[in-house]
DNA sequence: GGAAGAACGTCGTCGTGGCGACGGTTGATT
DNA sequence: AATCAACCGTCGCCACGACGACGTTCTTCC
């Protein structure tokens, strides 16, 4: 379902500097949240954005059997800014996944202060047009692959620094929007290739360059 | 290839309103244009946006055996503001099918403009980011659709006050970046349904309600 | 009015990937 | 140590759609 995943988070997706969140610190608030809890839930009012500034956030769509996680972000990301901006309610889900500290930006502080700064509103602005561009980029590139093609440029992404993937084959199959089945045969065929070690729950990439290869197809 | 196609044109990304436009009719040009020429080409550096005043412009990709028409936008329309803000090249070329009015927004006169009003800065935000989460909302609900559902969808949208649509079906197999055998199977069982009438390079819908059914599947 | 080109209708073949099923393996819990 | 749930590996079947091919019909331009 969620082809778009990473492009839902948007981890990369940075529109406040340091210099522009020492201005905007008046009209934001640190907030700490213990593992499990909400920061938002979709359907709510957008009255506030989230600046991550430690700890994962998972953001996910929908409730009970049909929830589906979109993506885990960590410090630096912005969360809820499109529907506190376009006067919806929350499109996702946003949900602590360890203890996390947050600066919260509530709507009616911060639209003031966005007014007195015109810098920084030009800034997210920018942000958020480039985040556009490169979603539909991504899509683009992303929509009609193969499975495999797909598999490996995930991997190549989220892969730590030590090439390593800690991510079960159901989570990466709902991750692409594919079935896990397809999932299993991409990861047997690339660990035939030798670009992977897969196990329990984790995949090793062993050769970055050939995944990319292979990514790129 | 294009399936964002109308996402891409984005011919109901409005950000400015008649006031706005007024402020900023100081930093702003009316051109005309000709039939056929460019208001810009893919790869030059974006040194303006437009708001298209009157007549249509067609938005392509690629050139010669590669050029892809990604989509057709009319008045009220802003191009090329992604890549203006962006700093980067113009991501598409944009040329006249007929006589053109635009006005151009040159980028050292309007940037000093934005920061003097924030309101409108913060418009063109709130517009982006709507489109945002419109492109992905829109690809998602696409994506792994059946081609009949994204053909009634198309022809939905794209159908004029009389209900007709004026595009070949290797047009709409390219919007939809699906082959033409497809469409015409999809037409088919739409004309079988009762919900258009077919005909050369034409498409007559005579039931929409049926035809929205059908695209919401 | 005739010729060339574009668009339409239809068929068969083939690859990709979804889905259900089932057994084996790993990790967690007590 | 036993038990249970989650996860992995693999198989077969089936639907959707891409692609090539071919004949027909409609436009357009001499």
């Amino acid at each position: 379902m969620a082809w778009l995943a990473r492009s839902f988070g948007r981890p990369d997706y940075a529109p406040l500097t340091g210099a522009d969140l020492e201005i905007l610190i008046g009209s934001a608030e640190l907030i700490s949240k213990y593992p499990g809890t909400h920061l938002f839930r979709e359907g709510d009012p957008a009255l506030a954005a989230f600046l991550v500034e430690s700890g994962d956030v998972e953001i996910y769509r929908g409730t009970g059997s049909t929830r589906r996680v979109v993506s885990r972000v960590g410090s630096g990301s912005v969360l809820g800014d499109i529907a506190m901006f376009g006067d919806g309610p929350y499109i996702s889900s946003a949900q602590a996944v360890d203890r996390v500290r947050v600066f919260r930006f509530d709507k009616d502080k911060l639209l003031p202060e966005l007014a007195k700064h015109p810098a920084i509103c030009l800034r997210w602005l920018v942000a958020g047009l480039r985040q556009l561009e490169a979603t539909q980029r991504r899509v683009i590139h992303l929509m009609h692959k193969t499975v495999l093609s797909q598999v490996a440029d995930l991997l190549g992404e989220e892969a730590d620094a030590k090439g390593e993937v800690r991510l079960s084959q159901i989570t990466i199959a709902t991750l692409l929007g594919v079935s896990r089945q397809s999932v299993n045969e991409a990861l047997g065929r690339l660990r035939k290739q030798g670009a992977v070690e897969t196990g329990y729950r984790q995949i090793r990439v062993t050769d970055p360059d050939r995944l990319e290869t292979i990514a790129t197809s």
